[in-house]
DNA sequence: ATAAAATATGCAACCGATTGCATATTTTAT
DNA sequence: ATAAAATATGCAATCGGTTGCATATTTTAT
């Protein structure tokens, strides 16, 4: 039975009757220790339970092999997925994840990004808060050349690194995909149009509509937080409409999801009176009845991308790389809520 | 504009003619300093955008102000609402969060909790991978005294502090609801019945049909991996059945969502013919039609709970605190999918 | 006015690993 | 056998804060 003592180098030193730099290099594998003294290093290592010292390490090597991840929440499908393909790199790669949530809140947002210098993160990666407008709490990040990477909800600005989908092409896929079920006033539910997201797919339906003739009524824009009660009340008013809406274009599956099974309740037939297309590709998308039509986004391959990039960063001592945004393919999934009939653009 | 630099204690002290020490006792608010000195170490502090390096705090306090959490999946509804509790908690209190996902592996898991060692966090949390049976690599946190607790799905041992929810009650509870919805042949679809969860519920499930006089039969067990290929596999195999089920009590939500979809569109009456009980209380249950009964499962709360534990244990210098189970509420949420008649234990 | 107490600051060791440089030892070449 | 080269190990400074103890300064009490 080992001791309960924390092991060091040093009592691996005096054990060996060596000195602590000797200890040091063997247990880094470096060619300067003879091969016997390092497997002799090694043994008596495991043997006594050492475990190294992230602290004095870090301290020393000026590193944390830790990368501090900013999101809105942590309890959405979508973000989780963002998280498993961050984690699923990072975690590859050797480095630590240091999570935090700002519960859509820009002073919280600013707070942990605060922690996160603190922390000394190798970089950050983040998805912004719904109402972050000043980004100066970044610059501390670019002033020490910290790699600093945003993911889905970005800052519309070259110099920073990003992983998209392209927003805008999905809302007029999404759009004119209605256009050709026969929808003539189509409703679009969306978030706060402040973040790229939405409003990208805000622009992308109103082109779609103005490409097909279809004039832009502002009546049938709906920005709100999409919550169940958004969605509740997205309904109400869409019932009292004269004439009814034929379509619905809503910025998450969930939201779309109640939208739908409330129509529903209301004796609207959905796609025949109303066809409805989400977004997000969220599991819950494929139980709906009938099936929700949707975007695919690709929560996991955008964690994947934007974890891959900052590694990138960080192994290239090449400080010189530009900032680069990769768009990440997201494609309209046609299931039964919106399918009428057989059309240009079918997927299933 | 200030400096590119990393400012230190020592820069501050130069500018100020003092020295280190009083200048870390002045940003500590240590009662020792000159109210007038440190308000001139705060403001130049803020000035020369000073920022304390965690590590040299942590190498020297021994604490790393940081919590390990491990948990199986990142993206899922349960555990991100879990994560998003703890996050609440650790983070209200001061502490970091260092994330990792044992991808179900008990392998992945072993390395992960070593690497928080190495990390020394203050504390770890854990929900057990899906195959985990051999729980020596927690050993070095009891021997070291570093809190380990565990949430949900955990180690049968009084001696490590817990939070859960009584899954057999939970099960015995849904079952009992069948029964009295006038079932008689009830499947139940579960997980892994080694992790305490899915076996718990399944000994609910079998005292509720033994003490309504329903024999139990084992062909009506199925353990799954409760995704949604095993779904599909277990909807083909009742429909075989002859005769056929009358309920189906599922361990998870999402597979009963599942199930529900295909056993509608096989023709089958939910929940006239077949009454449908879920688990968790997942979006997901609201929006299926028929909406689904299900358990309600207090992730985010149970989340708040393990962490307000685990920070009392930090805060506590006493070490002699006994291990403690926490068992928080859960209960049975009757929606559409199961209600034929008005019976005993009724909630909307 | 002087001693005692309270307050404020500094010195220097320390946390545990890393690493440039110096030194000791062994091997190889002449 | 001796010098040169290669190999192996050690010394000591360093990373940036923290803190026990000593010391200097000011305040209070007698």
């Amino acid at each position: 039975m080992s001791q309960d003592k924390i092991i060091t180098i040093y009592d691996i030193a005096e054990k060996l009757k060596l000195s602590p730099s000797t200890i040091s290099r063997g247990l880094q594998n470096n060619t300067a220790v003879n091969a016997k003294t390092k497997k002799k290093i090694f043994d008596t290592a495991n043997e006594m339970g050492y475990r190294f010292n992230t602290f004095a390490r870090n301290l020393r090597t000026q590193n944390t092999n830790t990368i501090g991840v900013i999101v809105p929440r942590l309890n959405s499908y979508f973000i989780s997925a963002v998280l498993a393909g961050i984690e699923k790199v990072i975690n590859g790669a050797g480095y630590n994840m240091l999570i935090s949530q700002s519960l859509e809140s820009s002073e919280k947002e600013v707070e942990y990004t605060k922690t996160m210098m603190h922390n000394r993160v190798d970089g950050l990666i983040v998805t912004l808060a719904a109402d972050t407008t000043n980004f100066d709490h970044f610059l501390p990040f670019v002033k020490h050349h910290i790699p600093l990477l945003f993911v889905d909800r970005v800052i519309d600005d070259e110099n920073y690194s990003k992983v998209v989908i392209d927003n805008s092409k999905s809302g007029y896929d999404a759009t004119t995909h209605l256009i050709d079920q026969g929808c003539k006033r189509i409703v679009h539910i969306t978030g706060n149009t402040l973040r790229n997201v939405y409003r990208d797919r805000k622009l992308g339906y109103e082109k779609a509509l103005i490409d097909h003739g279809i004039p832009v009524d502002h009546e049938l824009l709906f920005e709100t937080d999409l919550t169940e009660v958004s969605a509740l009340k997205s309904v109400v008013k869409i019932l009292k409409m004269n004439p009814l809406p034929d379509g619905l274009f809503v910025s998450n599956d969930f939201c779309a999801a109640i939208c739908l099974k409330k129509l529903k309740q209301a004796g609207i037939k959905i796609p025949e009176d109303m066809a409805i297309v989400g977004f997000n590709n969220d599991t819950t998308s494929r139980i709906t009845d009938p099936a929700l039509s949707t975007i695919n986004y690709p929560g996991q391959e955008m964690g994947e991308a934007v974890a891959t990039n900052l590694i990138n960063c960080l192994s290239n001592k090449d400080i010189s790389a530009k900032a680069q945004t990769i768009v990440l393919k997201s494609e309209l999934i046609v299931r039964e809520s919106s399918f009428r009939r057989e059309h240009k653009p079918i997927k299933l």
